[in-house]
Parts: structure tokens; C-alpha cells; sequence
DNA sequence: TTCATTTGGTTTTAATTTGCAACCAATATA
DNA sequence: TATATTGGTTGCAAATTAAAACCAAATGAA
């Protein structure tokens, strides 16, 4: 979190915000329900004051909100707000390369499954309009109407060269 | 980078790779097309050491190659494996929730389209068998073979209060 | 052939961030 | 009233980072 990055980016926005460990582990948290700041210091080991820290950032950008319950006391509930449950993709998919490349097949800790079969939820994969998976190289990468001039060479070059 | 994770857990897992900022933004570069270190380091901006540590990480991760280009030489061309390659999703829905929630729309630096058609790529999300999309609670997470004592325990906990 | 430049780093140092433990105020409980 | 729990804050030592200087090998230019 030392630095922030300050070219026009998507990616670099993001990390912007989630640029370190403790605050993606914190998010996972919200995703298995945890609300509590002990439960969440808890599971994850993370120290308090930097805990602390990354649930103020999370608030801050509206990703969690902060609720008074019991009733006007010392006890709050940390629950994820919608633009919070937009992150469920990315949180899927590094759920699914963690299971496939870090621990592996017939050893994974945590199965994602369709519930209404049981069986394996599907990898995670760009869809095109008609349903078919679409590859990397059926992707085009294009500056967009926010786009900085960096970004429009960028992409020329990344482009020409593929 | 500070703290390994420790406990079972796929995205931990990720996280004790992919742990800091940095380590993403390499990734992105060499979805980009980057691939010597002079380049990658430009268009980051992250400091010789700290990319010098980074890459060593990830290609002891077998998520890059060094190449030696130019012929045996003091020139090397860092490139994506299989392995590397299959971040594609995650990187994706990086990309997705960044134009849509650090710029928005409209605001958008860098769009993602189907080449073939020029439309917007569709968000990422998880689909079933039959090609619907799946929400939050159609999705179920169970311990799988690799779990933990602690995961069991977790996961049991969170389901129930879903 | 010599000299300068580029590449891909390593080393050094200072500033920042982290982990850890201690502390604290406000409720809730015995 | 005494004690425990929750949700923090504070202070400090240790680890990590950023920035700059330095360097060796190879390439290019004169």
C-alpha cells in the first residue's frame, strides 16, 4: 500500500484499493459471512490496527458498510455492500486458480458446486453473446472514453504485437 | 508480503503468491505483451529491486519463463506459461469491476470487446451446465479432499447462517 | 580498437509499513 | 460491584519498500 499507482488503469485501480494480502482476506470474510471485527481478526490472524485500517478503507470506498448492532453499544456488523458483492467474480475465479494450481485437482480445500446438482461449478471463462467460451486472443483490449494517451500507445503497441 | 497465510484456504493460497500490488501489475504486463524487464519496469514503475524479487518469485511459481534472447547474453525475455496463461479470468474480472466501479461507465480507460462482433464483453460470471447464470446462493462451497479440521468447522458455520 | 550505451540487475540507505503487545473506554454479565 | 467482552488505539521493534548509486556483460558507434 506504500504507493499508489497513478496511471490510468482498471487493474491499477483496483489494487489501489485492494493492493495488499489482508484486505482481499478480509473480503473473503465478508463472502463466508463473517460480520464481526473479532470473528474477522479471528479467522484471517490479521493484526488489529492494520484490520482496523483495511475495514476504514473498505467503508470509505463503500464496499462494506459499518452497522450499529446491540444496540447502540461497542458492537458493529461489517456487511458487504452491493458494489461489495460485485466483487463475487473475482473472488471466484482466484478461488478456482487457488484450487487448481495451488493446492490441485483431489486436493483442494474448498469445492465450488452448482447446489442445484452437486456437481463442480464450471471454471470461470469469458462468454461470448451467443455462449460460446471465448479465448484470449477473441478478446480485444481497446482504450475506452477515459482513456489517458499512455493507454491509447499501450494498447497500439500491445495490439500490433499479438 | 510480510506474513505467509497459513491456514487452508484456497485464496489464502493465491494471496501467499500473489500477495502484493505489484506482483499483479507484472502479471499485467505480461498479458500486454511485455516481456524484458526494462519494459515492464517502465510501464509499472516499480523499483529494480523489488521487480528483480517479483519475477524470481514468479518464476519459481512456474507462472513465467526466462528466456534467454539476444543470443547467450545479458538480454532475457520474461513470457507467460500455461500456468501463467490460466490467470486469464482473474485478470478479467480485475479489469470488469475496475471500469465499472473505480471509473465507471463511460469513464472507462481500457474496454474489453468480442473481436468479432466489437460488443462489450459480458461481465464475467459463473454459469450452470445449461448456460444460466448463477447467483451467490446457487453456488454452494463444501469442504473438499484438502480440507482442514478449520475449514470443516468454518464452513459449516457459514453455510448455516447463509 | 576504443568508448559510450543499453540491459538486467545488485547494493546501500532512508522512509514506510507491519506485527505484536499493551492499553483503554464502553457495554454486558455474574 | 467486579469481571469479561468488544472494538478499537498507541507505541515500539523488525521487516519491507523506494530511490538512487553502482556494476558487469554485451552491443553499437567512431
Amino acid at each position: 500500500m506504500a504507493k499508489r499507482h497513478t496511471h490510468t488503469c482498471p487493474i491499477a485501480g483496483v489494487l489501489n484499493i485492494f493492493g495488499d494480502n489482508w484486505t482481499w482476506l478480509v473480503i473473503r470474510e465478508a463472502f463466508y459471512g463473517a460480520t464481526r471485527f473479532s470473528e474477522i481478526q479471528r479467522n484471517t490472524g490479521i493484526a488489529k490496527n492494520v484490520l482496523s485500517d483495511r475495514l476504514d478503507v473498505l467503508v470509505n470506498e463503500g464496499i462494506l458498510v459499518r452497522e450499529d448492532v446491540g444496540e447502540n453499544g461497542t458492537r458493529y456488523a461489517y456487511r458487504l455492500t452491493a458494489k461489495g458483492e460485485s466483487l463475487h467474480p473475482v473472488l471466484l475465479a482466484l478461488h478456482q486458480w487457488g484450487n487448481e494450481h495451488v493446492y490441485g485437482p483431489g486436493n483442494e480445500p474448498c469445492l465450488l458446486l452448482e447446489r442445484a446438482t452437486g456437481k463442480p461449478l464450471q471454471p470461470l471463462a469469458p462468454i461470448s453473446r451467443d455462449g460460446q467460451r471465448l479465448t484470449r486472443a477473441e478478446i480485444e483490449t481497446r482504450p475506452g472514453p477515459g482513456a489517458s494517451k499512455a493507454t491509447v500507445r499501450r494498447l497500439a503497441k500491445a495490439e500490433s504485437s499479438d
